[in-house]
DNA sequence: TATTAATTGATTGTACACAATTAAAACTTA
DNA sequence: TAAGTTTTAATTGTGTACAATCAATTAATA
């Protein structure tokens, strides 16, 4: 008995030929990397994003921290709140303009800096590249991420 | 009266220096891009990359499936049983391995895929990118998730 | 000025993502 | 073969992500 022929598969659909999970799982990948570094200072991936925003601008509003991470108030909110609570940053709204809230980082939160300075050579360590190719790599990553946004 | 003089900043720790901010920004937006194109199918992203697994290969195990995804079944268990319940997929553990769960694709899901073709043409219509210089991105990405596995 | 429109965060609800634990089954080996 | 180890999913708990909605405030304009 034969087989009904199916429509040839399209290679566009294979797993392995997509651009979109390469960046899915890598994404994933280098979260995990950081998490052991990121113990140490007990801040989660995200949470580090956010120290690292806030330590080069000390205060900002959450509209201005969601802009730089890209990441909307149903995300920072919470996370904010968490940080708030062991006492890394403040929340307080803008007497000036009710409606935006406005972040900053206490002393313990500035502190933090200092224990997070080996992090990024650690990370580069493991990702073995060579930092010229990294930089190639970063550059075209930061043009997607560009024009998608 | 002088400010006192900070320690020089370290520029590993700016945002815009890090490979893992791009990599974690970029897949978000991915995601936000096929978003619209999967509402069709009314799947999510991480839904629709199960299916073009099983499209590939009908039937695999949690286990098997989570290999291919870098994904364990804390995230893929309720994620296949929303999927079971849309009659896209069965979920029964293996008989000669009890400890084994078996999905399998409903015609259901296997017909999906013909609504999923235009797909992958409309996401690299939306990067711009020309198909040689994604292959080469994408062969890189790859290695580092090898390297990161 | 009164009304409308736009801005800004918070809230709610759904869906991942993953560490840690549990439980069942299969395998190993003494 | 009995005891211990390994494998495999499920469960639980925490923490993002984000769409949709809401509420408060400010800005614009008729």
């Amino acid at each position: 008995m034969d087989k009904i022929p199916e429509s040839a598969p399209n290679p566009l659909l294979k797993l392995d030929n997509q651009l979109c999970f390469s960046v899915y799982a890598l994404s994933r990948l280098i979260t995990k990397t950081y998490q052991p570094l990121l113990e140490q200072l007990d801040v989660t991936y995200p949470q580090y994003l956010v120290l690292l925003v806030l330590w080069e601008h000390n205060t900002l509003s959450v509209k201005q921290l969601g802009e730089k991470l890209l990441l909307d108030s149903g995300t920072l909110t919470p996370l904010l709140k968490r940080m708030e609570q062991r006492q890394w940053l403040s929340r307080q709204r803008d007497p000036r303009d009710e409606r935006s809230v406005v972040v900053t980082l206490t002393d313990a939160g500035r502190g933090l800096e200092r224990n997070a300075q080996q992090i990024p050579e650690q990370v580069a360590e493991r990702l073995q590249m060579a930092p010229p190719e990294l930089a190639v790599l970063r550059t075209q990553l930061q043009q997607l991420v560009t024009l998608l946004t």
